[in-house]
RNA sequence: GGCGGUAUCGUCUAGGGGACUAGGACACGGCCCUCUCAAGGCUGGAACACGGGUUCGAAUCCCGUUACCGCUACCA
């Protein structure tokens, strides 16, 4: 179960845009499997066909690009392996850990319905594991659909995870949960695990917001006699209002920083920050210093509140901290786009340039603040002449 | 409701039994520097959720309570 070399991934699914707290594990895991000598996939869970977009998967790569952090082999499509996985669903069924079942979303639907009226947790009662062979057979050949559902043994399923330490949970109250919709197509705790197994990670870190499907997962690895990756939750980012970053928080894609002028190794150091400390007081880094730096022993476990003052902050220091000639490249661009000159007027004036950079870089906090405040240098045709 | 997770300044955090009069940073106030705006320096206010243990000693360990978050789908 120790590996060699630890092979991480991140996996969103396409379905809006990077987010900042996806950025922030993906930052994780690159930062672990680079420090480690280790490998960072990609893999764009796009199971959900309904919600799934090219555009949200372009994105996805736009952002990680942009923030420098790139994956090793070929992004894998949760999409392209549903037959694998299947295959998978289908082993347990043949060694005895899933069984057939033959009830309909809308009998479910109404059990869980009548367990609520009175006031009872629903949990599925197994009714179709205890069907007679000749009645499978039956209902088989009638042509009825089913889906494959794990069963959930005796016990308790515990892992000692990274950053929370050991984590139980009675396997009583899970669920024989379904792996296999009455389509043929995996449900997400078979499709991840299948895909694992196949990517051969050996550390799953994600948000903790999955801690309640690890035992889950961790019975289907054992169901499948595969070994057991390592699993480290980091916690989530929360808004100024304590509550889950989403939309009416304002900006919440990494895009929206890009365009608002942030940098990547500015937003790359703030998001470190939240939910890992490095120690010692150690705040602004770029990113090669983070990666000597890493280690899950700095992982913390409690939520944080993504601040916008302190990333401002952390721009202005990484704007003053950048080599001119770096900047060029960024605030050129954006001068540009501005109608404020060319690119090949700057060229002309090289050293007058840099020189314009080194003074401004150093009192701006978004970049567009180099850009707003260079304005009036670019302005000498009207004879303005600061003497 | 059930299960799981979390709890240090407003925010990000240091700390892991005595070094805590609880440190740093953001934000906020004051002062200095300064032609402006920044940056920088100095400085002020600001926190161990609550209650019980354990211990000579607890922010640190244990239990309970409370609050917040997550999961509880043929979503991911």
């Amino acid at each position: 179960m120790v590996a060699s070399v630890p092979r991480l991934r991140f996996a969103p699914s396409p379905t809006g845009y990077l987010h900042v707290g996806g950025a922030r594990t993906a930052l994780f895991n690159w930062l672990y499997a680079r420090k480690f000598g280790g490998q960072f996939l990609l893999r764009i869970e796009d199971t959900d066909k309904a919600r799934s977009t090219d555009d949200s998967t372009r994105a996805i790569f736009d952002g990680l690009e942009w923030l420098g952090l790139l994956w090793d082999e070929d992004v894998v499509y949760q999409g392209a392996n549903v037959d694998r996985n299947r295959e998978d669903a289908y082993a347990m069924l043949a060694n005895g850990t899933a069984y057939r079942c033959f009830c309909t979303q809308a009998e479910l639907a109404e059990r869980r319905a009548a367990a609520e009226a009175s006031k009872e947790s629903f949990k599925y009662d197994r009714r179709c594991d205890r069907l007679e062979a000749h009645e499978i057979e039956r209902r088989l050949s009638a042509g009825e659909p089913f889906t494959l559902r794990f069963r959930v043994p005796e016990g308790t399923t515990s892992w000692d995870d990274l950053v929370h330490g050991e984590i139980a949970f009675p396997n009583k109250d899970i669920e024989d949960f379904i792996i296999l919709r009455g389509d043929g197509t995996p449900i997400y705790n078979m499709a991840v695990v299948s895909d694992d197994i196949f990517m051969r990670i050996t550390l799953v870190m994600r948000g903790d917001d999955h801690i309640s499907n690890t035992p889950k997962q961790i019975l289907l690895y054992r169901a499948l006699g595969s070994p057991l990756p390592q699993f480290a939750h980091l916690p989530m980012i929360h808004g100024l209002d304590g509550k889950k970053l989403s939309k009416r928080h304002g900006a919440t894609a990494v895009s929206d920083y890009e365009h608002l002028g942030i940098l990547p190794g500015a937003m790359l150091n703030f998001l470190a920050l939240l939910g890992w400390s490095p120690g010692h007081d150690i705040e602004v880094m770029s990113l090669a210093r983070m990666q000597e730096l890493f280690d899950t022993d700095g992982l913390l476990r409690k939520a944080a509140i993504f601040d916008p003052k302190k990333l401002e902050w952390m721009n202005g220091q990484h704007l003053s901290l950048a080599p001119v000639h770096e900047l060029a490249l960024i605030v050129g661009p954006a001068l540009e786009r501005a109608g404020l000159t060319s690119a090949g007027a700057l060229a002309e004036r090289q050293s007058w340039y840099f020189a314009l950079l080194e003074l401004l870089k150093v009192r701006a906090r978004p970049t567009d603040d180099i850009v707003r405040q260079a304005a009036p240098f670019f302005r000498d045709e009207i004879g303005y002449d600061a003497e």
